[in-house]
DNA sequence: AAACGCGTAAACATTA
DNA sequence: ATAATGTTTACGCGTT
């Protein structure tokens, strides 16, 4: 996940061959502080050499992290965008994308990284990008068979003394050599991966062509796009090729509604071959002029695999009848365009199928219209926020949101942590926690993803401070000893069955940095306890309405930050979610009270000055016992409280449990 | 630009 | 002796 920074690395280097090499000892998962090798060397080095389950080979995570950056990026975004709205070129339409979960209409191409792209999308979701990739791959083995086929009966034809149509590109090979050279060049076969044509002489290599650009018509893009598998995914020029491989696979979607696969004209090849041809080639989408050519755009022809550059109409339709007659070649190139497309087709209407459904399911569940502006203090039973269908302008206006959804979804199994988790992966480790700064409850993220990141290799939106003190707040004691935190992280979360040892590391090392984790010597040992006074103490001050957090969330950091933000807005305003009863924090999701000050953007709330355990600090009962714990021995604690299993929240509960849910909830926004 | 929070690495000490 | 625990320092990055 994230990218190592740069200076990481370079920091690493002079420590030694960091290397994937240096990680395998570390990857023992024992863990110990030794800290082990030093991982560096990129992210990929050390997320795959760190965990235990890689053994140097790719990781279905990491393959399927790997992937994403090929394609499924784009071609999600697009997708997401054109449900928003089929004909809107623009691809930042967030604030209009209201039928399209947040976290996804809002996320700007350029930004979503394929660890933004995990999370938004759940792991099935991911799974059946990586079935159409692997779809697409093996359509251009296809492709390349059938180009090899048709290879060789032009050759035979050549070597039979048949007048073979002469090669347009005058790079084509003396017919007669029986040689594996081409008869017909790479190009004209689609197997060529030249710099990709369709990418506009204005178009950076990297951006994504505004999805009005592409349309049917780039559709040839397949054929030299994508790279034969034994390609190296070249660089970004290539990969874009790959991308725009998955965003021609939408591209039809855009021109029709989703629903329904766009009509297709059934044409009859010369040849008799039934060819279908999308509709509106011309007209949709792309901007062409009025007497422009399907096939021509861009000043080349678009035939595909070949990107003669022609003038001017004229010309190029000079060249159409003289390089792309009927002939054999031209027959067999149709053919094959005519299985992208009924691939595409079938891609499309599943994918519509897919959409419709997802449409319908989240159309539903809002039962509950936001309550624009609510109390900050949330009503219990208010309900769950779902990442869906709000426009950023509805949640921002105040800072605060009000879930759309009716609170009862339990944790909808492997739902993405679209707008909480953001932007994790993104970057270096600051960054994800943009997300977190910006506050999503821990506990009701956790609930409500619960599932998503139990089973997804996506790391969590939280620090590591949060997710320690969740853990502990979960139990019925409030206390863990170290091993039962590492424990508690690789149950909940997939992302930490690996890295163990840099994260076991980090997990000591917050425990000892932060005041707020308090270490209290058990019989059986060493436990740790959470003080929630110290917890609330660190965290920054909220930023609830604050334009400047607003501009943030809307520009600065990336969409991602910005559904965090939305979430986090959603989830505050809406605590008593947290102890719905799907919650599956039993522990943690105690309390229906309503949180107290904390959250919601009242910045810290000063602390009462009850200081019943604790002296010196004017602790609110509600940290009282976390301070008890802290000063007292463990025994005391249990002695407080038995320990009341962790039952679901029972809000009938006296005191302790008040205690202790209110302390859960208040953190409860996890920082800030 | 500085301060701060966070993640990561790593050295070192202590304990089981 | 070894591994698990803890503590501490350092560095880089992003945000404020």
């Amino acid at each position: 996940m994230m990218v190592e920074s740069a200076s990481e690395t370079i920091r690493s280097a002079p420590s030694g061959q960091n290397g994937v090499g240096s990680l395998s000892g570390q990857a023992d998962g024992g863990g110990g502080g030794s800290g082990g090798g030093a991982p560096a060397g990129g992210s990929a080095g050390r997320d795959a050499a760190a965990g235990p389950d890689s053994n140097g080979e790719m990781s279905p995570a990491e393959l399927l992290h790997f992937q994403q950056q090929q394609w499924p990026r784009q071609f999600l975004l697009q997708q997401s965008s054109g449900l928003s709205s089929p004909g809107n070129n623009d691809s930042k339409q967030s604030a209009s994308a209201v039928q399209v979960p947040v976290s996804v209409a809002m996320m700007s191409p350029q930004m979503l990284t394929p660890q933004q792209m995990q999370q938004i999308l759940s792991p099935p979701q991911l799974q059946a990008l990586l079935q159409q990739q692997q779809a697409l791959m093996l359509q251009q083995e296809y492709y390349k068979k059938q180009q090899e086929q048709l290879h060789l009966q032009l050759l035979t034809q050549q070597q039979a003394g048949k007048q073979q149509p002469k090669e347009v590109r005058g790079s084509v090979p003396p017919p007669a050599s029986p040689s594996p050279t081409p008869l017909l060049s790479p190009r004209a076969l689609g197997v060529r991966r030249g710099p990709p044509a369709f990418l506009g002489p204005g178009q950076p290599p990297l951006s994504l062509p505004p999805i009005a650009a592409v349309c049917p018509t780039d559709l040839p893009q397949l054929w030299k796009g994508e790279g034969a598998p034994g390609q190296p995914a070249e660089d970004s020029v290539k990969q874009e090729g790959l991308d725009l491989t998955g965003t021609a696979t939408t591209a039809t979607s855009f021109a029709a509604p989703p629903k329904v696969s766009p009509p297709l004209s059934h044409h009859t090849l010369p040849n008799g071959q039934p060819t279908v041809l999308t509709p509106r080639r011309d007209s949709s989408s792309h901007e062409e002029t009025p007497g422009s050519h399907p096939l021509y755009g861009h000043g080349e022809c678009k035939w595909p695999g070949c990107e003669t550059l022609c003038e001017d109409l004229g010309q190029f339709i000079k060249h159409l009848n003289t390089e792309h007659a009927l002939d054999d070649r031209s027959t067999a190139q149709c053919r094959v365009q005519m299985q992208v497309v009924q691939q595409l087709e079938i891609q499309l209407a599943k994918e519509s199928e897919r959409l419709q459904a997802m449409m319908a399911h989240l159309h539903m569940r809002p039962s509950e219209p936001k309550p624009f502006s609510q109390p900050l203090n949330p009503v219990p039973g208010s309900s769950s926020f779902s990442k869906v269908t709000v426009s950023a302008a509805d949640s921002f206006p105040d800072g605060l949101v009000h879930p759309p959804t009716s609170a009862a979804a339990p944790v909808t199994p492997l739902r993405p942590p679209g707008l909480g988790s953001a932007s994790l992966h993104s970057g270096g480790p600051a960054r994800r926690r943009t997300s977190d700064k910006f506050c999503s409850p821990i506990s009701s993220e956790l609930a409500q993803n619960h599932e998503f990141y139990k089973n997804a290799d996506v790391r969590p939106p939280f620090t590591y401070a949060s997710l320690i003190r969740q853990a502990i707040l979960e139990t019925p004691d409030r206390q863990l000893t170290l091993n039962e935190i590492y424990n508690w992280f690789t149950r909940m979360f997939a992302y930490f069955r690996r890295n163990t040892a840099t994260w076991k590391n980090a997990v000591r090392h917050n425990l000892s940095l932060h005041k707020c984790f308090v270490r209290v010597e058990n019989v059986k040992g060493a436990v740790w306890t959470v003080d929630e006074r110290e917890y609330q103490k660190r965290r920054p001050p909220k930023m609830t309405g604050s334009p400047t957090l607003v501009k943030n969330m809307i520009s600065g950091l990336s969409y991602g930050a910005l559904n965090a933000s939305y979430q986090a807005a959603l989830a505050e305003s809406s605590f008593p979610l947290l102890n719905s009863p799907g919650m599956l924090n039993p522990g943690s999701a105690s309390s229906l009270l309503p949180l107290s000050h904390d959250d919601m953007g009242a910045p810290m709330e000063p602390l009462p000055s009850n200081g019943s355990s604790s002296p010196p600090r004017l602790s609110p009962p509600q940290y009282s016992h976390q301070v008890q714990v802290k000063e007292e021995p463990a025994e005391a604690e249990e002695d407080r409280r038995p320990g009341p299993p962790l039952g679901p929240p029972n809000p009938s509960t006296s005191g302790p449990p008040e205690d202790r849910d209110l302390e859960e909830e208040l953190p409860g926004e996890e920082l800030s």
